[in-house]
Formats: structure tokens, C-alpha cells, sequence
DNA sequence: GCTTGACCTTACCATCATGGGAAGGTTTAT
DNA sequence: ATAAACCTTCCCATGATGGTAAGGTCAAGC
């Protein structure tokens, strides 16, 4: 299966495709008359994976571990229950931090009249 | 006084100092004797005021804007509070979607025991 | 057999805000 | 005078992704 079939089937862009191939995390496709990549349905169900690690926030360095973990049949569920659990745990520690902002601006964006006036709360804040 | 000395006073690195230079954000700073940048009490103002609002998460380009209507005294603050608002909802987008990550690992890493068994509901989650 | 369009290839550049480091000049304190 | 601390510019790297250009290939219709 050429890279635009791949690429539909996983849900990954041919432009990652090939990034992913370049960092290692997948393995060279064969090159179907050298110079067309040939993909399997393995590499497919590869790419999902990758797919759906991304979109739950792994990084591309974590999404590389998982997949070792994935492959390896003699691995125990500590070690992928760590990552994830440590991925858990920044993504709260960022939702915290997101919170904060928005309380604060929530704080001085409510003294603020938003109309013609040029007197800001949001401005003095930000400017003390 | 000297890149060291505002940098210590605003909480920006030197480094950013330079860049906000470079991109505009500040005007340029008098040379002290044509090599070693001047600041004056006025630039430590700016610089914590980009450090502020940039804490508070706001991207360079709506930074650049705010310090526009910081500066422009016939500002009207509805001009203010509309950056504000849109910056509060793209925050609380971007915590959904964090929230949606967690919830959805936190479902899947539950079900794993995280002992020395292969057996792992989230790598099987991964690759359904 | 030829043209056209859809597809593939590599290579390079851009993003965004930040840090690192090198190579070299200056100031300050001892 | 020397050393430490500072400043300068310039280039490179990050992470994951997209864009584009220049060129090769394949498939379908004429």
C-alpha cells in the first residue's frame, strides 16, 4: 500500500509518515520499485497506535517507549502503567496551571467595563 | 543600566530582552558607549509587563497588542477586554481537551494492574 | 502512444519562544 | 596587570508539524 493509502487508513500525514520513518520510531518501509514506499497492514496498526498515543498527549520520546513495551511480549504493565502515570500527572500539573491563568484573568476581566472608556483593570494588572 | 541589571529587575533573560528587541516588542535600547545597551526605569516597566502578561499565557502577537493599548491613553478598554476573553476561552479549550486526555488515560491506566504481567489494558487501549 | 492528473520522492524552510554556546570586546575590582 | 564578570553578535537547537519546490512515476482516457 503506497504512503496516501497509509496515510488515509492511520489517520497519520504522509508528511509524518516519513518523519516517523526518519526518527526511527517506525521501521524503513520496503521500497515497493525503489522509490515508492510499500506499507503493510502492521505498519498501519503501528501508525494508529502512534495516532491515538499523540492525541492523548505522550510525547514523541514516551510514544517511542510505549511502542517498545508494545512489541515486547515479555513486558510487565508496571512499566507502561509508570509512563502513563507520569504523563497523568504533568498533564493535571498543566490543567493546573491553565486554571490559574484563567482565574486571574477571570479576576480582571470582571472590573473591566469593556466600553469606549479607556480606564482598564486588565491593563493596570497586567501593568501594576 | 546595563542588560544584566534589567534583566534581574523584570524577571526577562537577556537573551529575550535582546529578542523583544529584535522583534519590535521594545524599542531599541541607546547604547551606552556605542556597545553596552542603556535601559532606563521606563523599559523595566515594559519588560514586566511582557512578563506578566506572557505568564498569564498570552501569545507574543497578543502581547505586542496589549502593550499597543497599554501605551495608547484613547484606548477603549472594550478593546482590551475582547483580547482578554478570547485569550480566557482558547485557555479553557486547551484545558478540555488536557481534561479529556486525563480522563481517558485515568480510565484505561485503572484497569492495569501495573505488576510484572505483560497483561495491559492501556497498550491494548492504544492499539484497540 | 501521448497527455493529463494524481501520486510519489527528496530537500529545504518556517513555525514559536526560548536556551546554548562560541568568539570576541569591555569594564571593574584586586 | 590580570582575572572575573559582563557585554556584544552570530549561529544552532528544540518539537512536531506544515509548506513548497523540483522532479520522478503511474494510471486512465484519448
Amino acid at each position: 500500500m503506497k504512503i496516501g493509502e497509509a496515510s488515509r487508513q492511520s489517520g497519520v500525514s504522509a508528511k509524518m509518515i516519513r518523519y516517523y520513518e526518519s526518527i526511527q520510531l517506525l521501521e524503513a518501509a520496503p521500497r515497493h520499485d525503489n522509490t515508492y514506499r510499500d506499507f503493510s497492514g502492521d505498519d498501519i496498526h503501528t501508525l494508529r497506535f502512534i495516532h491515538r498515543a499523540r492525541a492523548l498527549g505522550f510525547s514523541m520520546e514516551e510514544v517511542a517507549k510505549l511502542i517498545g513495551l508494545w512489541r515486547d511480549k515479555t513486558r510487565s504493565s508496571r512499566d507502561v502503567k509508570a509512563i502513563t502515570n507520569a504523563h497523568i500527572t504533568d498533564l493535571k500539573e498543566r490543567i493546573k496551571t491553565l486554571q490559574g491563568m484563567v482565574s486571574t484573568l477571570e479576576h480582571l476581566a470582571c472590573h473591566c467595563h469593556g466600553d469606549e472608556r479607556p480606564n482598564c483593570p486588565i491593563l493596570e494588572g497586567l501593568g501594576e
